[in-house]
DNA sequence: TTAAAAGTTAAACAAACGTTTAACTAAGTA
DNA sequence: TACTTAGTTAAACGTTTGTTTAACTTTTAA
């Protein structure tokens, strides 16, 4: 499974194949019809499980009342940022590859987490501007730019690199240089985005 | 091309098929070999044409030295903002088929084509910063936040028409609706983030 | 010990893939 | 008019696709 995550997020979901998959995985092909059925059940499977880690540990921060708003949002752009590029490979499926997907029930699948997580982040810019400390925002569109940064940080891998002098192919490097780039730029935007000064 | 270029945004490279793209414009399948030579041949053709479209009109407003560094950014915000969704199709295969695509030739494309469009808008910030009206913001990273956010409009389409109480398949009241707010959107929270208030 | 169940395999399946072929019609040219 | 070129077609090419089959081995349990 963790062989499929990575080709998808790498190839897409029609561009890997089943074959590819067992090669990759050093398993025989018809293992992956016995064990999930099919190419698209593996996928779904794949993608249930991966949602749920992922969105667990996001409710823990926005559950926990002792933070202010702001603490909150510092809170998730950090675990955020760290989930997207430490679970890379399933963040690149979720974010992108709805419009792909040509199936209903992968791309009703997406769709439904994608909400899921849009719905925790615009919770606590909503308790920020009930408390009045946040400004009267586009919640909807705040958390795009949030999810939008970060999947472009993806996106942009191969040509960043060379921006920051890194050789593309060291994918580790370009990941652990950009990630502390990322949340200061995240949080110094959201800041003076969002937070009231008195 | 114009419908090779839709089904390729819709359903990417690898999922759109030469005799799906030649029934939908009622063309035979052998004409795609004949006119073009190859799917990729195509594909890179269909590219390649857009995209110096969509730069060249990007060039402009930038030379236009009349206006202030703040007065550019909110020329490029909507008139970017306007050729992501007029040219949503183009948009979301630049923007998304960078890591799907398997064949060096084409990603190759499309991160030059990337780079030069950063290029552009960078420089704008740091005219900015030079003149001493924007402050010193990753500009990188700035950049990530404008292109990420439209093109996760593009990507939250289906998600986000719920919320706008839009139904799904109304493509066209989507776009009309969300190109204001987004607009809006990025003005406010890059003013917030750049300029300068004396 | 032995029979049923589970795991694994190479081979084969039909369908779809991108591309080529060869026969044909229409357009252009001398 | 006669002949070359360009445009278009249905059919076939060899691969590759996801999936199934049937034979085989290993594990489990009575």
């Amino acid at each position: 499974m963790s062989v499929a995550e990575k080709l998808f997020a790498e190839k897409g979901y029609d561009g890997t194949s089943v074959r590819e998959i067992a090669e990759s995985a050093q398993i025989n092909v018809a293992m992956v019809s016995y064990y999930f059925g099919s190419k698209e059940k593996l996928f779904f499977h794949l993608i249930q499980l991966k949602s749920d880690e992922s969105y667990r540990s996001l409710v823990k921060v926005i559950r926990n009342s002792k933070l202010t708003p702001w603490q909150k949002m510092e809170y998730v752009i950090d675990s955020y940022t760290d989930k997207t590029i430490g679970n890379r490979h399933y963040h690149a499926i979720a974010n992108l590859q709805i419009p792909i997907t040509q199936r209903e029930t992968i791309s009703d699948l997406l769709i439904s987490l994608k909400k899921r997580k849009f719905k925790l982040i615009e919770q606590i810019l909503e308790e920020g501007r009930s408390q009045g400390v946040f400004r009267e925002v586009d919640t909807g569109l705040t958390v795009m730019t949030i999810i939008g940064t970060l999947s472009q940080a993806q996106l942009s891998k191969p040509f960043y690199c060379t921006l920051l002098n890194i050789p593309a192919e060291d994918e580790e490097r370009y990941y652990h240089d950009i990630k502390p780039l990322l949340k200061s730029h995240l949080k110094q935007m959201l800041k003076n985005h969002l937070v009231i000064y008195k």
